[in-house]
DNA sequence: CGCGTAATTGAAGATCTTCAATAAGGGTGG
DNA sequence: CCACCCTTATTGAAGATCTTCAATTACGCG
């Protein structure tokens, strides 16, 4: 079967400049300008708590969240859970996950729509598909980038810096830089995100709260009154604001 | 330019029944199978605690260890160190690192020899290439496994199940699987890997050796008498020994 | 207004780090 | 071959950090 792409070129009618996708709409999915088939589509209206399993058919699976909040996440048998990433409308995640590991999960954090894309049964003409190569080269590098800087986040941060820099990365990730930055996920979501609990997150951001550094509107809505103040107490660099876009939609080199 | 590539489709003459790398002669190499014109190729000695920068050049540029440890690493600006990955003989590293966050690192835990493959001269040719893609995709992929399951080690393991789980995948990695298991690094570098300090990754494997759980011959040198019962005291599934290879040179589904 | 969920906060306990002292190895020169 | 030195590893004790547990407060929704 053959797959509708704008443009001709590798890098021609993917990415940045395409057009939003054709089926979800979806103006940062990462497959706008492909025209997919019609049965490897299926929507997921998920409620908050419910997930989809990530594991089959890993890297040709790929889901593309256009309302409300989910995250990747990792459950251990003993029922504890790392959260990978946090996916926002417009962010397309990509099946290839660990394997065996543990329980790899896609979760909805907020109440939240799911366009899935399920390319496994084109898989002998996709795994040529220099296109399509590119794209899921893109999703993946991203991907590896972002948790990259996760997991050395994780490593050597404080839960105090730790959990300033999380909500610096919201503020910088948001889709409207002019609005006050909100928090659709729960404590224990952020502190599972985190590597902390729920309480030493709440903890924690009173201390942010107090010092000023940040000014909570309510527990779930912020603005950071001077980024720069906040980047000073960081020994990593927060990320600009177009960098969520750009590590998807920009050059591969 | 050209490639020679052995075979003709996407999946042949690349990765695992391809011959050992052309030029570097490594048997685990990525490339092996490609034949890189020579000025790509260039060999470095590194002795122990030395580097090479790995953010220039990001996704054309790939090392393969040939003798030694080596590790990938990020460093904050007050010199707090992140090890990424550890590197034996036969990995191969792409240079696509979180870009900008912090300082990104190939370190020498020993005296160690890297073949560096330097290719982005020819991006342009490269980036359309079937089945240079396809390599990269796979490098790109395995990592991408392997920092999602550290990362979720590092978020939700105490310290005692993260050097236990260290030592059970040391030990799943290692090549010669007749022979004791070896720790060609540091207590610190196991430190920075783990997210602990050398102090305690110290005192947390006296008590593994206490509970007869591993034996050590010596600080770099020990065995573990029954794997499963290493398993059971872990949450998490341990690293089959086929997995480290299987994850590079296996079928991309 | 009342109820249920989520967030906050304090106090006690567990874990991990820091600091300092000691022990173990490896290499070098006598 | 041995003595010495230097680096690394080990270990204990004190301190900092993070978690647990329990109590309280805030918020959203009928």
């Amino acid at each position: 079967m053959n797959f509708s792409i704008v443009g001709n070129g590798p890098f021609v009618g993917l990415g940045q400049g395409a057009p939003d996708c054709a089926l979800c709409g979806n103006a940062g999915c990462a497959f706008r300008g492909f025209l997919p088939p019609p049965e490897a589509i299926r929507f997921h209206d998920l409620e908050r708590g419910q997930h989809l399993d990530c594991r089959e058919g890993a890297c040709l699976r790929f889901w593309s969240v256009i309302d409300g909040c989910a995250a990747t996440s990792t459950w251990f048998r003993d029922g504890r859970r790392q959260i990978l990433s946090i996916e926002r409308p417009g962010d397309t995640i990509c099946g290839s996950m660990a394997r065996e590991n543990s329980e790899q999960r896609l979760e909805a954090l907020t109440d939240c729509r799911i366009c899935e894309i399920d390319l496994s049964p084109w898989a002998d003409d996709l795994l040529t598909n220099l296109e399509f190569l590119t794209v899921v080269f893109r999703l993946l590098h991203a991907r590896l980038e972002k948790t990259i800087a996760h997991l050395s986040t994780m490593g050597r941060l404080d839960s105090h810096e730790r959990v300033t820099y999380f909500l610096a990365d919201m503020a910088a990730r948001r889709s409207r830089p002019d609005q006050p930055v909100t928090l659709p996920m729960s404590r224990e979501d952020i502190a599972d995100y985190l590597g902390l609990n729920a309480d030493s997150v709440s903890r924690v951001m009173s201390r942010i709260r107090k010092s000023k550094l940040v000014r909570f509107t309510s527990p779930t809505e912020y603005t950071v009154p001077d980024m720069d103040a906040v980047a000073r107490r960081l020994p990593v660099a927060i990320p600009k604001p177009a960098d969520a876009f750009a590590a998807v939609g920009g050059p591969v080199q």
